[in-house]
DNA sequence: TGACAGTTCAAACGATCGATTGATACAAGC
DNA sequence: GCTTGTATCAATCGATCGTTTGAACTGTCA
């Protein structure tokens, strides 16, 4: 009895990829309607009849971009089932860093996810438990492996985490890096280096960590105050 | 001759103070003067009275605050001329995540930063030389000389890049990090865990790298598409 | 041709924003 | 007492925002 609920897709999928990039330039509340219908060659009232409010827009395109990203570079991209824990370290890590830095993922996806991060809107909550969790869970797969067993999850979890920070890091400092460092090769190119580092890196630390039970440089200082 | 530009500090004090709480919670653009105003029991006017307009004001909380958190937590806290890389290391660690994390630095200091770093303003030019810099030259130095002379200097500031990503990660990834793991314990002790994991996975890493060469796992995989 | 649902449009609504204005209160210097 | 400079206030301006409205245009099926 009821119609399609999205019968044209024309202007509906010009609006949800203009506004990709105009919300990851902007941020939600400072991007307006009328400069995103105005750059989507749309009328104001646009977004309110395909998606009903300037929110589920928002959350439409979250949507939209985050299986366009998984789907073109998947976290196990180029392994095969019995591939090395090394390997697939590799392929998380530098898949990961081509869904956040690459050009065409769509571009702005990880600007836009950036932006959510550290300021949420209500789309956060849906965003961590179906994309971030499970990715997460992954990752401490592939560390438990290369710690050998036994190794204390808490130090596994922790070990999860400085990967990701390293591999986020060239996401959320980009425009502080631009300023430290101006001369940096082709995007592609710098990638794979990027992405070759994070993974020697990691794995010197977990193999080091994972020989001596967890030396600290002892804490003797710091403390006071 | 003129009288000193800034004669009366009772309003002026808690405009800098309160719009450092609303900068940080809602971003410089979706701030209001009228709740800064509110917030501090001033007038709508104060703020274009005490600092001609709203990006004067915000520039004057950032170098507030800047030299607040810079003064309570320097990045030496604790060491002495004669201390060891080790120990610069996670004194430098250990203070840069208290300056991003800690309460009362003031509290907001680290919300403010990650918000400057993903939706850079005209000040963050300023901040980059006056405050990132230095701090990551300093830090180069430590990693410099934990990887023992004749260390590819590329190198060093990759590796130098691993440790701010691991300890920016926990500020910029707080609002992620609060819904996959719901229980953490009290943010002091918290704090002091950190710095310890991050400072020894940086040390195992770049005690394992300049031992061998630079061994990659072999990127045989990937690069297909 | 005529009816109808889907889509687009110009125009307008009420709300809220940053900034300005002119009046006022207060204290110090002469 | 009078002037001067600092500080605060209510009131208001013009601009811009998200959203709504009702008419116009499109194609399809009877």
């Amino acid at each position: 009895m009821a119609a399609p609920p999205v019968p044209d897709t024309a202007t509906r999928q010009r609006l949800l990829e203009v506004a990709g990039e105009v919300f990851a330039e902007q941020g939600f509340r400072s991007a307006t309607i009328r400069d995103i219908c105005a750059r989507a060659g749309a009328n104001v009232a646009a977004v309110n009849y395909h998606f009903g409010d300037k929110e589920r827009l928002y959350l439409a395109v979250l949507e939209h971009a985050h299986s366009t990203a998984l789907g073109r570079y998947p976290p196990d991209l180029g392994t095969t089932g019995d591939s090395s824990a090394e390997e697939r370290l590799r392929a998380f890590v530098r898949s990961f860093l081509l869904r956040m830095l690459d050009e065409g993922v769509p571009a702005w996806l990880g600007k836009l996810m950036a932006r959510e991060m550290i300021e949420p809107t209500a789309a956060l909550d849906g965003l961590v438990e179906r994309v971030m969790r499970p990715l997460f869970v992954q990752l401490v797969g592939i560390v438990e492996e290369l710690s050998g067993a036994g190794t204390d999850p808490e130090r596994v979890r922790l070990c999860a985490k400085s990967v990701v920070g390293q591999v986020l890091f060239y996401r959320h400092a980009q425009e502080c890096l631009r300023r430290l460092e101006p001369a940096e090769p082709r995007d592609s190119e710098r990638i794979e280096r990027l992405a070759d580092h994070v993974t020697i890196f990691s794995l010197a630390a977990i193999r080091g960590m994972s020989k001596d039970g967890s030396k600290a440089p002892r804490s003797k200082a710091g403390r006071q105050r």
